[in-house]
DNA sequence: ACAATATTTAGATAATTGTATAAATGTCTA
DNA sequence: TAGACATTTATACAATTATCTAAATATTGT
């Protein structure tokens, strides 16, 4: 399990930036537009989502689309509960 | 889910704690000699696992006994399922 | 009460990180 | 090729954090 993976999940606007990518893929811009902060900003911290592997990018033109690559949170989910066996059994399915 | 909780996992000397929490409980002093680094930065290292509830303390005599507190780990596992839909269907049991 | 042991807290410092602005790169269209 | 747009990279700075040493707190046994 990298280190990068767990330094890329501490920033809370990585966070949102990853919730957003679940909706649908997006271009740097439009993640971008929805922070109050730079976008160049942004854009670091797309590079250490990137640089995590958390997510993909795809040029289309002028544009740079993001996706989420849903296969790293299988093996964070995978991480936990083999490490620390915090699962199924505890994790209720419907509550 | 709590900031602290992801801010406490980007660390990896934490991760080795916790991870050493998984076969037994521990006291301070035991966790501490496991690491290079001296005694009050890893007890500052426990401090920050405390406060993210990661782990839970109990006094004996002169020592502080460490567990992990797995409610929250479950409580990670779900934040993945749910949020990016991270689980059972991807994370396969046996390979 | 005192000394010894276990642990935490305080204060200081160095390294890391999030953010900003400005410059650079890449793509499109006229 | 020039100009506009989208995005990243470079550089700097402020805030956060990991670590250290030293001091403080808590417990036990004499």
């Amino acid at each position: 399990m990298d280190d990068s993976l767990f330094r890329a999940l501490a920033d809370p606007t990585r966070r949102k930036i990853l919730e957003l990518l679940t909706e649908k893929d997006r271009t740097a811009g439009e993640i971008a537009e929805q922070f109050p902060i730079a976008f160049a900003s942004v854009s670091h911290h797309l590079g250490v989502l990137k640089a995590a592997d958390l997510v993909a990018t795809e040029r289309e033109g002028q544009f740079i689309r993001y996706r989420l690559n849903t296969t790293v949170f299988q093996e964070v989910v995978r991480y936990f509960m083999t490490r620390f066996g915090a699962g199924e059994d505890g994790g209720k399915r419907d509550a």
